[in-house]
DNA sequence: TATTATCAATTTACTAGTAAACTGATGTTA
DNA sequence: TAACATCAGTTTACTAGTAAATTGATAATA
């Protein structure tokens, strides 16, 4: 039997209960723009990358389709977003008031999440993690799960 | 205005995909043990400290105590663990069923996690991650929301 | 002893994710 | 042209998280 503790899952359960705390302090910095960390990160993806059609922006944020779906129905009922059917094809764009809000969130908000790293990191440790934390994500999209 | 895409957000946005990742891939994987990546997290962290209070838990897991009460019902419903009314504390603790079931799942589930990890860094960029991490996720816990 | 305060746990109403079944417009083929 | 296949998007039923209101047993106090 197996060690019950590697070295890799100390380091997992380091990365899962940070995203955790981070995404509670995001919510909660967020309600001044009646906004939730999810919803930020939406619009922020469209706002890079409009127009651009519903499985594309789903594949970009890791999200299924029909999550995506329900997402995208709230924030066109707020106007944030619109949807044009093209073929059978949806492309989603920012309206003038989701373009607003994201340009005023986007740089308070920004600053609020690399905090959280700039407190306690150097230069050349945010470097590092992040070529590290690239190879990682890079290698989960492409890995499946054994055995199925 | 400051810039749009600091290094400290692009670490950010490859970590919440790869948890987000990471997760979908745990889920399918623990289907063959009938339990989802939250339970066996709960469950894990029972084995290591039972007999542990429900609030000890949650603060472990970095959960609400409401979500904390929902899950352990769902456990206790299935057998999985019990609590103990001792004054006003409840004390959870796993049932044989439950001790059964996540050391059966925990060598298959450590090691599937920790693949992640030893698929793609050496045991020099593991020891530099864990630190890193170690940093970043115990500031999150001190950090609150500024100007809230 | 009756009232009140405390505080862990629960409940409620919500957001947000999943898988899987369904919809519906567009092409393809018999 | 009628039947079928395709496939993006939607819907449904579920798990799991949150904040905030509520519950209920214990302890303190009038």
């Amino acid at each position: 039997m197996m060690e019950q503790h590697t070295l890799s899952s100390l380091i997992w359960l380091r990365i899962a209960r940070f995203v955790q705390r981070s995404n509670q302090l995001s919510n909660e910095f967020l309600e001044r723009y009646d906004m939730t960390a999810a919803q930020f990160d939406v619009l922020a993806q469209i706002h890079i990358y409009e127009p651009i059609t519903q499985m594309d922006l789903a594949e970009k944020l890791t999200v299924s389709r029909g999550g995506m779906s329900r997402m995208l129905t709230r924030l066109e009922k707020e106007r944030l977003i619109v949807r044009k059917q093209d073929w059978k094809i949806k492309y989603i764009s920012l309206t003038d008031k989701g373009r607003a809000l994201i340009q005023k969130a986007m740089p308070e908000q920004t600053e609020f999440q690399s905090s959280m790293f700039d407190e306690v990191l150097n230069e050349v440790e945010k470097k590092q993690l992040y070529m590290l934390m690239t190879k990682i994500q890079k290698h989960s999209l492409e890995k499946e799960c054994p055995q199925k």
